[in-house]
DNA sequence: TCGATCTGTTAATGAGCGTTAACGCATTCC
DNA sequence: GGAATGCGTTAACGCTCATTAACAGATCGA
């Protein structure tokens, strides 16, 4: 019953929305009446859905960290099974990928606007990061051992800086399409991580 | 006369504490007040030396990217004429690393702040960094012919993107040694552009 | 020595903005 | 049918903050 998904809920199109203009003119220089245009109310309605504007930054940097460090679990239990650590490393980039494709504001947001949450709310995306991190630390390591804990860190965060650079690659339309974009960037993500571990091909 | 360097002067200083602080809490996070607290003065004392808030931002971000361009250039005609289209694209990466890694706080705005320049300014941003980034694609596809312009633009962009992720990289105290870190940002970028080139070297 | 300039100060102004108040109208549930 | 609840509205409050005004002490050339 109900329509295939259902219908976004007003609190979801608010949450796109602002995400947008965050992404966009940064959480102070977007307005609540601008929001609230957005979605077809005016200004102070937005507060029988949100407690304030920290509110809704706060759930959208939460939601991001927490479905990135979920979405990285599953494939983790996933692929895990049956493939090798190659596939899992595989899986978290493409991951990523589809994240950083597909939600650009989010991307946007997830390392702009961290600093002006609540110091409480703060610490708990850090925390999801760092989860997040150390899971894919734990797989580049298993693919290559020979990469220390502390460059296998940097190299990730890095790596994390290649797939997000996604909003500076031009607008969706000027993409020479999406699974060619992807692709390049899995490729070069698995690039740099190579060079990581040393394996020199050239020279 | 005069010590070695000129003691900085009082623009200069302004100029450095603000980047620092709009680097942390955005541009619009930070009050004139805190920036003049910041150099010792008060709040509207600044305007001895600014036409306002908006002009300190403008004056950082052309600095940066023209800097940056002009740093390129050089790099392209002291290395272009003895040696190879290699060494020069090496020399590129090490130019933007060293600022990565020595100026973060600039780095950050680099890429953050931009939207909050008046469209003149913003104009004139654009075009002195896609001026560095046509630099960096010519170069790129001289030292890799099999590359499309499209992919080494999009490869470019990525790889700042890489590069300039040293913000995330833990406080300055926690890296490895800076050499060690540019080190490895050097590899991982140098691994990213021979995987768009194609040349596969496992399996 | 006497202005002029440079570089500060504090007080006032005025706009922008997040938030709350007070109110209205459907819908729903007893 | 009527109260409760959900979801809007507009108006007003209060605070922050960039900017300007008005003023003052050094430094310095004529």
């Amino acid at each position: 019953m109900a329509t295939r998904t259902d219908a976004p809920t007003r609190r979801e199109q608010i949450l796109k929305e602002a995400a947008r203009l965050f992404a966009e003119r940064g959480f102070h220089g977007v307005g609540v009446d601008e929001i609230g245009a957005a979605v077809g109310i005016s200004g102070p309605g937005l507060y029988r859905h949100f407690a304030g504007k920290d509110a809704m930054l706060t759930e959208l940097l939460v939601g991001i960290s927490d479905s990135l460090l979920t979405g990285a679990k599953r494939r983790l239990a996933e692929a895990g099974e049956a493939t090798g650590s190659e596939a899992v490393l595989d899986s978290l980039i493409e991951g990523h990928i589809d994240f950083a494709l597909d939600d650009r504001p989010l991307i946007t947001l997830h390392d702009r606007e961290l600093d002006r949450l609540r110091d409480a709310d703060r610490k708990t995306v850090r925390q999801l990061q760092r989860q997040y991190v150390e899971l894919w630390v734990g797989v580049l390591r298993q693919v290559y051992p020979a990469i220390a804990e502390p460059a296998a860190r940097s190299a990730v965060h890095s790596v994390f800086g290649l797939l997000n650079s996604t909003p500076h690659l031009g607008r969706p339309g000027s993409l020479p399409g999406r699974a060619v974009t992807a692709s390049l960037l899995h490729r070069m993500a698995r690039g740099a991580f190579e060079a990581v571990a040393g394996e020199r091909c050239g020279e």
